[in-house]
RNA sequence: GGCGGCGUAGCCAAGUGGUAAGGCAGAGCUCUGCAAAAGCUUUAUUCAUCAGUUCGAUUCUGAUCGCCGCCUCCA
């Protein structure tokens, strides 16, 4: 039975939809102003794995994925960049869909984006002034926490003993609120402002947190059952957005809410100045695979805090190659017909303890032994020559299934070889044959510049490419 | 200043009141003409330090040291 630890009630709960087989969820994506960096994807991930592992639960998922595409920084730098906050954000999606892609994350349902949901923004805005949970200042529309008594049941925060400012991200806004805590639901611009739009309370642009609401909204409905997103979002971002949600509709907002932990590099916070500061993009330049990249940002549950070194992805790389030649050589294998019950019962075990370690909160570090003990134990039975037909059919069956939520063995690639290639491996096998062993290692030096491994094996030779 | 999390082998780490999963690296072996690759085996009397509770603690409690995060727009 699958459970998961829901920030809302800090407790372990087990996972019911709300409506039967249907299971709604809400992921907060990137604001596209630059490249995505590892830690932004080490929650993408997370959000990928939940989403597979609910498929593979069997539920029908709605998965809501937003961009958010205006924000204070879209607009200053699209200004200094001279285009309309479009025309900036616009390369940046491409990309972002693109390393998306390239992580093996699956496409969520919906997608939207920020700006094309204004008039729903509009509208909950609306609907907040009238209850009286939101006010005009300076033209500008703010959240009255004072009039919505359950605010901080997410982050449990304590506004008492609380240095305001404390973090160094002072709201830079020199308008007038009524209390501190108080948050922009609607910003006035300048008559001037590109960016802005027409609402009945005045033109301007959305605050942060109410594209969420909005979105999660329309999308979703009023109450849903699961909301993810980075921990740095609980405050104020994901109590702001319960704040305007439920003070909107009067319902509770999402059940459940899962906050996966940041990344750290070299056990240090990546940032720029430090020199730790690393996009996805990056590590493929630097020539790692994206599935190793996506290996190692599951490879720790997602609510605990990950440390990044390029030692373990050098370990993570070895080791997807390894997993994926191991399925290779399973296909290949010369196997005698039939079944080993022995085998196949350890083989079921390893299934049980992975859906077992995936329904205690997604404990991938354990789901991934699990895979791993498999790997293993039938090479040990291939080894042993105890391995069968109908034992290789189970085990890929069963890597299918980890599969499914894993992604990190890819498709089989049917590699075609040029005749060139071809050639010079049948005449080192005749020279081999006829224990030519001087031409036969310089066909092997020859192919390795080409990128081509050989391994001879009793079954022949198996290439690959490096 | 308020609040929370973490510290387990060279690296990444799981985990539990009853004696330490898994991956990478390392070592040994098998295979091989030799390699490479692959595979197998192996690798922490010990879980930051010091006290305490307990028959028993890495796991609970307290203190100390170190690291990370949130405290108004960072995943």
């Amino acid at each position: 039975m699958l459970k998961f630890h829901n920030t809302l009630t800090n407790n372990l709960e087990e996972f019911q939809p709300l409506d039967g087989n249907d299971v709604k969820m809400y992921v907060c994506g990137p604001t596209v102003w630059s490249f995505a960096h590892i830690g932004n994807f080490r929650t993408f991930v997370f959000g990928d794995v939940l989403r597979r592992y609910l498929k593979y639960k069997g539920y029908n998922l709605t998965h809501v994925f937003n961009l958010t595409d205006v924000d204070d920084r879209i607009i200053n730098e699209a200004k200094k960049a001279g285009k309309t906050i479009d025309e900036f954000t616009a390369p940046f999606i491409e990309a972002f869909w693109e390393d998306f892609d390239a992580l093996g994350l699956e496409r969520p349902e919906i997608a939207p984006r920020a700006t094309q949901h204004v008039a729903e923004m509009i509208q909950i805005i609306e609907t907040l002034l009238e209850n009286g949970r939101a006010y005009e200042s300076d033209g500008s529309i703010y959240y009255r926490i004072a009039a919505f008594p359950d605010y901080g049941k997410l982050s449990k925060i304590n506004f008492a003993g609380n240095v305001s400012g404390a973090s160094g991200r002072v709201d830079t806004d020199k308008y007038d609120k009524e209390n501190a805590n108080d948050f922009a639901l609607w910003k006035l611009v300048d008559a001037d402002e590109p960016t802005g739009w027409d609402a009945s309370f005045g033109r301007g642009r959305p605050g942060w947190h109410i594209e969420c609401s909005a979105m999660a909204i329309k999308y979703l409905g009023e109450t849903f059952d699961l909301h993810a997103g980075g921990v740095d979002l609980k405050f104020p971002h994901h109590e702001n957005e319960i704040a305007q949600s439920e003070g909107a509709t009067g319902k509770q907002f999402a059940k459940v809410w899962l906050h996966s932990e940041h990344l750290k590099v070299e056990g240090e916070t990546m940032s720029k100045t430090a020199g730790n500061y690393f996009t996805f993009r990056d590590l493929i330049e630097k020539g790692y695979a994206a599935t190793a990249i996506r290996y190692l940002l599951f490879s720790v549950p997602y609510h605990k805090q990950l440390n990044f070194t390029f030692e373990t992805l050098d370990g993570a790389e070895q080791t997807i190659a390894r997993l994926r030649d191991f399925r290779k050589r399973l296909q290949e294998a010369n196997l005698p017909d039939g079944i080993n019950t022995d085998l196949e019962g350890k083989v079921r075990g390893f299934l049980a303890d992975f859906e077992t370690a995936m329904d205690d909160n997604l404990n991938t570090s354990v789901a991934l032994a699990a895979l791993h003990n498999l790997v293993r134990e039938t090479n040990t039975a291939m080894a042993h020559e105890v391995a069968c037909t109908e034992d290789r059919s189970l085990i890929l069956h069963i890597i299918d299934k980890f599969e499914a939520v894993f992604g990190i063995f890819g498709e089989p690639q049917e590699e075609i070889l040029d005749s060139e290639i071809e050639n010079l491996i049948e005449e080192r096998r005749a020279a081999r044959r006829n224990r030519n062993f001087a031409r036969s290692d310089e066909i092997r030096d020859l192919l390795s510049e080409k990128g081509i491994v050989l391994e001879d094996t009793k079954d022949g030779v198996r290439w690959k490419r490096k």
